[in-house]
DNA sequence: TTTATATTTCGTTATACATCGAAATATTAA
DNA sequence: TTAATATTTCGATGTATAACGAAATATAAA
């Protein structure tokens, strides 16, 4: 029950799913997060955190950049059912649909360049 | 996305999650909802509203009593997907077991008497 | 080593939510 | 009609949570 608690929390909320349909496509580094979601670093880092706990993303260091991408297999069985009924649910959610696009447009963007706008701000 | 997240929000809080599983014997009314999670009946009532809200459960007027059910095929393809979900993850959860125990008790039990016993507290 | 930068942690604030008891509503029983 | 009773609504209270900016931490670059 507490596994499903953490997911059902982590769920719980608008933002954490967009960041879950966008790390679909591989992992994504936290300020590239925070370009696509427009929030404050600190505040993508708490969420990052929760899905964390949750244990429906996995983190892997690289230089001073931290990459975050969907726990998958490695998770435990809740998580995997969590993300194929959440998946199936906003398939064709505009703004899902909007997030994949900008998506986009950030990835052909210079992380390094994207990083310094959000530390500055 | 709205309906996904009255769903995440109706899950994640686990007294929600008992009443959701205590209703797949069927049908119960709120005060025998009220006596297997030992809440007041207005916190019960107020758990079955947000249920019903995201349309996982519907309610049926017999006499005095509200009886509660799992929203089952007549709910959007959303929360049946839910309830798949989260029955395989508390399926042999202790919480949940010792609930379904603990309902067999509370339906040997007269209505009527289980009613105005909620009542008089 | 010093400076720059990426992320997290901490402290604060505003909002959301769970819970209760009391009052209101609706229905049945006397 | 009046009294009893099942449920909901309302108002209050305490706790959880989302957001931010500032400070702390860790790593890379100069």
């Amino acid at each position: 029950m507490r596994a499903l608690m953490r997911i059902t929390k982590a769920l719980a909320d608008e933002n954490r799913v967009r960041i879950l349909m966008a790390l679909r496509g591989g992992e994504l580094c936290v300020c590239q997060i925070t370009e696509l979601l427009g929030l404050s670093p600190s505040t993508i880092s708490s969420h990052l955190a929760i899905l964390y706990g949750a244990e429906m993303v996995v983190s892997r260091k690289k230089g001073r950049w931290i990459y975050y991408r969907l726990a998958e297999g490695d998770g435990p069985k809740e998580a995997a059912g969590a993300m194929d009924w959440v998946c199936a649910c906003v398939k064709r959610d505009p703004q899902v649909i909007a997030d994949a696009a900008q998506l986009k447009i950030v990835l052909k963007q210079d992380a390094s360049e994207l990083c310094k706008r959000q530390c500055r701000k």
